[in-house]
DNA sequence: AAATTCATGTCGTTT
DNA sequence: AAACGACGTGAATTT
């Protein structure tokens, strides 16, 4: 296991290396002032600068800069890597198809050249998630609410698969969305679309703006005849527009967070 | 202008030159063989493995492995970098406040490490943008239909600002919602969101579910006095379920993409 | 390959 | 600092 390291190659010298490096399925790193074009879903021009260029085994490629997390131009995984020396450049292009798409990075001088043979056995561990809050409401529904029993998880409707789909202490269906942090308008309307699909398959008719009053106790259920799907958001807070638009739909909210 | 690299260097080594690099204002990669701990919004574990450790003067991190073009674990810029020896290894910390988080890795070898002077003067041009569309529209109403006027952008609404705001051939207004590439349910529902806000500013009724039909030439404007808000999605094209959703709401849908 | 949604999303802009 | 929405979003999952 070894590191491969030219500074200040000749382009033919770096060509070399990099050919040798992409054949083991090293990760490749170039620096130098160079020139990046981009052209596919959208295009792009980036004129000179010195970067990190960041070749992957799997095809993604990275152009750092010394500023933000997101690279300045990058390649997905699943592309072909390739290296010429061309007007007195080395020249860097990476290519998909489906979508389309080409990076190109001309070096007009190469300060360091480097291969790292990577080996990354060990898998993240990662706790927070949505899916985490998931369980935490599954293993006590309690906690949304006293008498909630969830049936499903991913049920299936027009909209989509929604979170967790039970029935509250009533008998009452109801369709619970998660969200691991504070939610704005998006969540609120993403919830309001599994609660109307859930009411159009039910064949009832939609709560939306008929309970003004907020309590969730209207007699519609009743008077109607037809089952009121009750939704609810599950989130650490929420925000006011978000909190308004819950209203005007007559959902609810409940404060929970991923972990405790 | 050089580069800084050391080839296995004892981990004090190793945080001597850290310093300087760090001083300097460097971007810094180090290469070996390291464990990675994460803790804020969510936090995270990661075993060992061989990964490359990016550092930036604006303060974020990043680790990467061998495949991805995200990193496996990171921290945003605005972060304090520091490293020390502890336990026989190397241990870099990147801290930041609101919110709290924390990333540490701990090197038990390394491999390569290397600091980069890193200066980029250039902007990146981007083109193909949600932007770039909205100035075709502009340019050329007719675009979007014939006898469309464009009267504000970012135009203020109880549901936030919409892209383009304006009024038909008859005087009706119509909401703009652009996007850059193929949209599906969430971009329904966020054009909803600012037609039912402005007819609530009109003190109209909303044609949701009222047009059956489907071509939005029912008479409510005429009968009911109200105005009639117009939605319009300009996208490349919608998904089966986001074209059910605008049927539904009254919504209309036209094609358009960034650039010719 | 397309569709949908989560994400430690990140990033820019405005309040 | 919070809110809101765009992003060449990326990535996972399911159809």
């Amino acid at each position: 296991m070894s590191v491969t390291t030219l500074h200040r190659p000749t382009h033919r010298d770096a060509l070399v290396q990099f050919e040798e490096a992409d054949e083991r399925g090293d990760l490749i790193t170039v620096f130098g002032r160079c020139t990046v074009e981009y052209e596919g879903r959208a295009s792009s021009d980036l004129g000179p600068g010195d970067r990190l260029l960041i070749l992957k085994p799997d095809g993604s490629a990275l152009v750092h800069t010394d500023e933000k997390r997101t690279p300045v131009n990058w390649q997905p995984p699943g592309c072909d890597h390739a290296a010429s020396v061309r007007d007195g450049r080395l020249r860097v292009v990476s290519r998909r198809t489906s979508p389309d798409e080409r990076l190109v990075v001309e070096f007009e001088r190469v300060e360091q050249f480097s291969a790292y043979p990577v080996t990354d056995p060990s898998d993240l561990e990662l706790r927070g998630t949505e899916e985490d809050l998931r369980r935490r409401i599954l293993d006590d529904p309690d906690l949304l609410e006293a008498g909630f029993e969830p049936l499903e998880t991913e049920r299936e409707s027009d909209a989509g698969p929604m979170d967790i789909y039970g029935e509250d202490a009533d008998g009452r269906p109801v369709v619970v969305e998660l969200k691991r942090r504070r939610v704005g308008p998006s969540a609120v309307g993403q919830l309001r679309r599994y609660v109307d699909a859930l009411e159009r398959e039910f064949g009832g008719r939609t709560a939306r703006g008929a309970d003004a009053s907020g309590d969730g106790t209207d007699a519609r259920a009743a008077t109607d005849g037809a089952a009121t799907v009750r939704g609810i958001l599950v989130a650490p807070s929420v925000t006011d527009r978000a909190a308004e638009l819950l209203d005007e739909e007559g959902l609810e909210f409940v404060s929970l967070e991923p972990a405790t």
